[in-house]
DNA sequence: CACCAATCGTGTAACATTTCACAATTGTAG
DNA sequence: CTACAATTGTGAAATGTTACACGATTGGTG
């Protein structure tokens, strides 16, 4: 789902080394039905069984996932949900709150900018950047719009490690290369184009038309 | 695969069910950069090798996925562009435009429903749907915003095939429950939550948190 | 015309991921 | 205290995906 390339993963200090990036990408999603469980309130455990018909993945692709990073659940009774929140949390990097730079305050980057989804999940909007005169230093979400042209400075200075981008295709290498002079290392972007980043720096895609475009070939006309 | 097998294959209208639907999600991308190449209007025909160069992925890949639908290159000279991007639109059904309905107006749907970036991606947003009484009744991009009860009605006498969800968690369950009712096949939802869906209905997953946290895993601290 | 560089399509090998199936462990009920 | 149902973690088998390497074809050049 996703989409392709992207950057070679840089080993973490913990267990990086062997973990394959698709399981990677299955852990946020097994953390939000384990909030979710939480939230609800009704259980104190889960079993893999359980965690995995909500999602529709195999039990056995859990517990497999789950056991590359350590021994989180109890034969009989399963996996203590709030524990197991905890856990991937730290795996994930998510027990801090990151802040994150939002470039493009267009109709896109300001619904985002304004979305409340960020809070309790580890992240931050913290800088919101564009180029047009008539917004920058607007207040969105209650974060001023600075100039795109004091980009490098803040984010070198504050050590902003994650961005979001969210401008026309055109625009989007270059800011891309800028984010990344400027020493941000992972890139959220929703501009319809592959981005060149040099190893070491991950990007994820969004790109909802290429994402319906995937949807219509299993589509009857 | 034997050759009775092989020669049924060929014959085979429905050449679906062979493909996997991985080499489906990376179509989508050979055709966005496919189509930059018909904007930047500088060549006739690319390699695979250009193609994989731009896109960060190896040349046979881009061989071996395209030669699954048919023999679209020539030895020598490589893919004529505008042949190419014919014969993807053509397997993914984009050589039509399919009508989309959006349900929830809220700052993404708002915004969603306003990017221009549909047009000639083979998509419309063609109907808004909202429960808020203040937003039923506004214009969004030229479209009226219907009330949500009357989702399913419009739907049915519509024969809309593709929806957007971009409802708040609560609430995505029960609508994607409404949407496959009312005849919907495939869902790009933008609520961080798995829904589940009967067999046949395809869904597809927007949570630009669930994104950031698969990223974050690679950060030094 | 003969040669050569470019490039495709593809069989096969290598690698990656998922599923299976079961011993081991746990908590509970009788 | 024992029997049992629930459930994990995991080695091995099955399945799926990617990369390699090469014959075949093409168009261009001398």
């Amino acid at each position: 789902m996703t989409e392709i390339e992207e950057s070679i993963a840089e080993e973490s200090p913990d267990v990086a080394h062997d973990i394959p990036d698709i399981v990677i990408g299955r852990l946020p999603i097994y953390l939000r039905a384990l909030m979710r469980m939480v939230e609800e309130g009704d259980k104190v455990t889960t079993s893999s069984q359980e965690l995995g018909d909500r999602l529709g993945v195999s039990s056995a692709q859990i517990r497999k996932d789950l056991s590359l990073f350590g021994d989180f659940g109890k034969q009989g009774t399963g996996y203590h949900i709030n524990y197991l929140v905890q856990q991937l949390q730290r795996i994930l990097k998510l027990d801090r709150e990151w802040p994150v730079a939002m470039v493009g305050a267009g109709f896109l980057g300001h619904a985002l900018a304004n979305y409340g989804g960020f809070k309790n999940r580890g992240f931050r909007v913290a800088w919101i950047f564009d180029n047009d005169p008539e917004t920058v230093g607007q207040k969105i979400g209650g974060i001023m719009v600075r100039h795109v042209d004091g980009l490098e400075r803040v984010l070198r200075r504050e050590k902003v490690q994650i961005a979001m981008l969210a401008v026309p295709a055109t625009a989007a290498q270059e800011l891309a290369d800028r984010l990344v002079a400027s020493g941000v290392r992972a890139i959220l972007t929703y501009a319809p184009i592959s981005i060149n980043v040099p190893e070491g720096v991950k990007v994820q895609y969004s790109d909802p038309v290429a994402q319906l475009q995937r949807m219509t070939f299993y589509l009857d006309v």
